[in-house]
DNA sequence: ATGAAAGCGCTAACAA
DNA sequence: TTGTTAGCGCTTTCAT
């Protein structure tokens, strides 16, 4: 391992103290022009870079953001990290990820490793057993010892950091009025997140259109499915009810399913049965017929998470209040739904 | 920002040196039971944990792997990204990432600002741009500095280090053979990634099987499309052919856009038309008819990878010989290509 | 059993 | 204009 050159080893060079050296490479006034010339000469040609460890235990900052993600494989937090990474690497940070694989104990571990002096912020999403288990201790200790947290789309208001959500009730409540205004009469959910806030808050997004048009709110239209149990199972014993003709589902995998399922029972989509969902994946635009959704715009989610917290870790004297931003949805009408007249 | 505490407190603390302390902690036999035992408790009550970035500088680890990858979007890189970090993770590794967005210049920026000094090792698949500017000048320094890389996928002969790859060639033989072999007479090849190693490989392979069965190899029937062009145009035209009856795609989405087409020109699938493609991602899966595929195992590869990375980090006195392991692929047969009988 | 001192690589206040 | 010193938080000899 050829060692990389140090300051010492240019201030033996020249027989000059490090810190002229120092001053010399930061192009100090308090330096001669000859002294300086000399010694950046020599450091470029030995590619001389700083010791980035030694400048954060000056500095106290890494440059570092932690970013811990529920699942990588997942479209909507892929997009999420290719945005965070795009402001976090203009500003000059790096990311150092974590994928929790939705286990609490893994985010916990993962946590306390980096918050002890490489991290100078943490942007992350709630693993779904966190949100089970409603355990927060890792993250408002983290808070504690200064270091700023960003949480998006996962949220608990159990910490006070700044948030980045999508308006997850109101989108569910859009679209299931996009449903029941195209010609649904009975539109059931499917959830298999629902020990997620999100989940939760969509259902309610959901039942609040059914209210607006005076449809009542039938329970077993509410088709919430486990890990542990077999979707394809519980959604045919839903579908066993003919008079259902819409489908709205929380996330994209399940909307594929369904698809699928119902494509089997010979429905004709969308006249005999809508499909939409949350989530706006590749997979939807290209299995037949494509599938309307819910996009949450991940890619601008990272941006502006990554932005609040720099923003946040540089200018941390100014103290201001913890902001929850809300990104609006859009839902985007393909085949599996019928047009509005 | 409430001050995390340091040894220097808790020596305070007790009226001890900070040398005493910090033996206490490391459970030192020079240090007295008692001593030791009320000196961990109190650090235990405040949760003390030892600064990362003090012991990074003074023993010149940082216990994290860099890892560089063209975008993160793809199934392929994201399923290696999982592999890495779950081997990673285990090991007590922090994973740096970058996505260098196929781009030169990110990929140099990123490895120039992460080699010094917070890095133990490196994992890259080369950009597109790096694979065709043949630059690898950053990678080079980087090695030279004594950094150890691991290469996957898109890997250049012209960097001596440990890599990992699939046996494209290989794997694009048994392909071309297996549509031979299920009765297409004439296969075309379909490349977006002409500018890159394994795109080169793939096509060897395919000439290489038609050479076994004595069919000509035509270079009309060798399409590549680049990025400026217009792939369904370049499709069509070839597809204007009527005699074509099997598509050798070398990645998934040229798969998904050709089916696309193909279904258009109301070809039977696999009967007129057979199609097999590079990269087994969920969209394959999920579109109708779903189509074959070469799974690379890119779990697998990220799993090997920050292994062999490790290994080579822990052991760096054993100067071990650079070894480039093969991963074998497996042929995936679903909808879009005809059985062997 | 405990402490002093040096050092990892760097910066910055202060002297000379 | 240059150098000395101290210090970031920690470990590790080498005294005591």
């Amino acid at each position: 391992m050829k060692k990389r050159i140090t300051l010492k080893d240019i201030a033996k060079t020249f027989d000059v103290s490090i810190a002229t050296v120092s001053k010399a490479l930061n192009d100090s006034h308090e330096i001669s022009t000859k002294t300086k010339f000399k010694i950046q000469e020599y450091a470029k040609s030995h590619h001389y870079k700083p010791n980035v460890t030694a400048l954060s235990l000056l500095n106290k900052n890494t440059k570092t953001i932690g970013v811990v993600i529920p699942n990588i494989m997942n479209s909507f937090f892929a997009k999420v990290f290719v945005g965070i990474e795009k402001i976090a690497s203009q500003k000059g940070y790096h990311l150092v990820s974590c994928i929790s694989n939705e286990s609490y104990e893994k985010e916990v571990k993962t946590i306390d490793l980096l918050k002890h002096g490489s991290l100078d912020g943490l942007i992350i999403s709630l693993a779904e057993e966190t949100q089970v288990k409603q355990n927060f201790k890792h993250l408002k200790n983290t808070l504690n010892e200064g270091i700023p947290i960003v949480m998006f789309d996962r949220v608990s208001e159990d910490i006070v950091c700044d948030k980045i959500v999508v308006n997850d009730l109101e989108s569910a409540f859009h679209a299931t009025k996009h449903l029941i205004l195209s010609g649904c009469k009975r539109v059931a959910l499917i959830s298999v997140i629902d020990n997620l806030s999100v989940g939760k808050l969509r259902v309610e997004g959901y039942k609040k259109a059914l209210q607006e048009f005076n449809i009542d709110v039938e329970e077993k239209l509410i088709v919430r499915i486990g890990h542990r149990e077999d979707f394809d199972t519980a959604l045919k014993i839903v579908l066993a009810d003919k008079s259902i003709d819409g489908l709205l589902c929380l996330e994209e995998s399940a909307a594929v399913n369904a698809l699928r399922l119902v494509k089997q029972m010979k429905y004709n989509i969308p006249e005999e049965m809508s499909l939409a969902c949350f989530t706006n994946g590749k997979l939807l635009q290209h299995v037949t017929p494509t599938i309307s959704a819910i996009s949450q715009h991940g890619k601008h989610i990272g941006e502006t998470a990554a932005g609040m917290l720099i923003e946040r870790i540089e200018n941390e004297a100014d103290n201001k209040p913890y902001f929850t931003k809300v990104i609006k949805t859009s839902l985007i009408e393909r085949e599996s739904t019928k047009p509005l007249k």
